[in-house]
DNA sequence: AGGTTGTGATAGATACTGCCTATGATCGCA
DNA sequence: TGCGATCATAGGCAGTATCTATCACAACCT
């Protein structure tokens, strides 16, 4: 049974003719009327009385005729939906981005990407690398903001943009004068996240401290990390991009003298079939942070 | 886009894994790996995305799997109906009766036909020969039981039963005494149906009579018209099936000299696919009434 | 590391099937 | 009784669904 059958089913039963119904269906009359006839055989039931003067239908015909149409509907519907979504730029994508740079990065990208891809209805999902990176294998997600390296060979991925970290300090803070800070000076006193955030290794691997007061003082949002440098707790290391907010809690930013940073990368499954959209999402996340970089470490007081 | 196409996306969508897909759908795994492709390159969507572990359905496949389970359920009903359907002594057969015959007749076959033909749900339509033939052309009856002759070429038919008539008496008619009533002498005082009824033609021609009487006294039924009779207006001849009502009505019946009767007949398109049903309908009726004309004459007082 | 296992994709052969044109059979109508 | 209309049938052709056999790839397990 093809739709292409039911679909002759139901020109013949609106037209009660085989020569118009099978012009209305673009074939010649024989073939509606074998295939007709082939159908009544494969259902087993006479659907349609001939005539010389046409056609009429059976009784069977019309307890069938609406589960046909309902048939005929729902492959169209079929077809119709697919078309719809058949634009690689079209649909829902969802969108998996670290804590450390979802507040700051969503509200600069997501403008310029619902301007560029209109059609693309990004879902964005917060969480930490190794969870997003597990969702993103269980095709729960089919791309993440991750920044970090990815090794594995069914991820694949492109850098975004580059970010550098900024020392975070108190304003009563001893580094807080020089206009430059020696990551490794911010040791001492250093505050990182909770474990599981990307920051916090980088962060330590950054400035060589051991994370000593992130026994006591573990921080589960960069909010809150802020919150505490502010309160006069201890250093950090940021992200540029989180600048903003940093400045906002009284928060002193000082360029690193080594320019420590971290790469932001957008990575997506290697055989997932949405690569033009994940192209155009890059592309555009890039094209916005294009040139931030050296913008950050200028501005940073 | 076909049925089996449908089952496979389901199956793939279900078990997540050709192989066992395929194998559910009692094809090899290239079969429905190809078709399954043709599929998606029909819609022009991917459906899957295929990895060494296994598949997984993709966000399209997600919004288009409810119409694609929706659709298989529509043609799996048509299926199942059609072969509930395919019993020909099964479903509604809309059976015309004519007026003079249907609500003596009716009663007495309407048991044994439902104890014969369980499956028959026979829908009764009481009209006169005339119309009820117009609708049996019009494929808005079935087929219907008559008690003329039909001499056309779509429609076919068979006798069921010979019913008698019965010349039928006020009990103070001069003729009420005889045993035996000629058809003849009814003529002077017979009353008759109105227009239409075939009964109204057979009375008359059987009789030799005109019909004054009947300008001005025209029985819409045969009801009316044994109560008229009843009431001592005339005579008139009525079928045996009749005699029942037409005593209780106080009236007196007599045989007829040359036992005048009529053939009821079932008839039908000549090109109804229910001939099947039709002959068994027949058969049931025709054996109900077998020996009914001899008893008829034989019971008449 | 390197074979083993399991996955889906591909190739080539075969049989089926849907389609067309041409023609036939039947019926109604003038 | 021929004519027009209707649906059915026949034969040939092309497209396609299917099979078996095999490949390519990745994961896994010694």
């Amino acid at each position: 049974m093809t739709l292409r059958d039911l679909r002759y089913v139901l020109a013949l039963a609106d037209h009660g003719h085989f020569g118009r119904a099978a012009e209305a269906c673009g074939v010649s009359q024989p073939t509606l009327s074998v295939q007709v006839r082939r159908l009544e055989a494969e259902l087993g039931v006479a659907l349609f009385e001939r005539t010389a003067k046409g056609v009429a239908q059976t009784d069977a015909c019309g307890r069938l005729i609406g589960h046909v149409r309902a048939a005929v509907a729902e492959m169209e519907a079929i077809r119709s939906e697919a078309v719809s979504l058949r634009d690689p730029l079209a649909g829902r994508l969802r969108l998996g981005i670290i804590p450390t740079l979802a507040p700051y990065l969503l509200p600069l990208v997501f403008a310029p990407l619902r301007a560029a891809l209109p059609g693309l209805e990004v879902e964005p999902w917060e969480d930490q690398t190794a969870s997003l990176l597990r969702r993103l294998r269980a095709h729960e997600l089919d791309a993440a903001v991750l920044a970090t390296e990815i090794a594995e060979p069914d991820v694949v991925g492109r850098a975004l943009f580059a970010e550098p970290f900024l020392a975070a300090l108190p304003p009563e803070h001893r580094l807080a004068g020089q206009a430059v800070v020696a990551e490794a000076d911010l040791a001492p006193d250093v505050l990182v996240l909770a474990d599981g955030h990307c920051l916090r290794d980088q962060a330590l691997e950054a400035c060589g401290g051991t994370g000593a007061l992130a026994g006591t003082l573990r921080a589960t949002s960069l909010a809150t990390l802020l919150n505490m440098v502010a309160a006069g707790y201890g250093t950090t290391l940021i992200p540029a991009l989180a600048a903003g907010a940093a400045q906002d809690a009284g928060i002193v930013l000082k360029p690193l003298a080594a320019r420590t940073g971290r790469t932001v990368r957008l990575v997506w499954r290697a055989r997932s079939p949405r690569q033009a959209a994940l192209a155009a999402v890059g592309e555009v996340i890039a094209g916005r942070l294009r040139g931030f970089a050296e913008a950050a470490a200028a501005g940073a007081i």
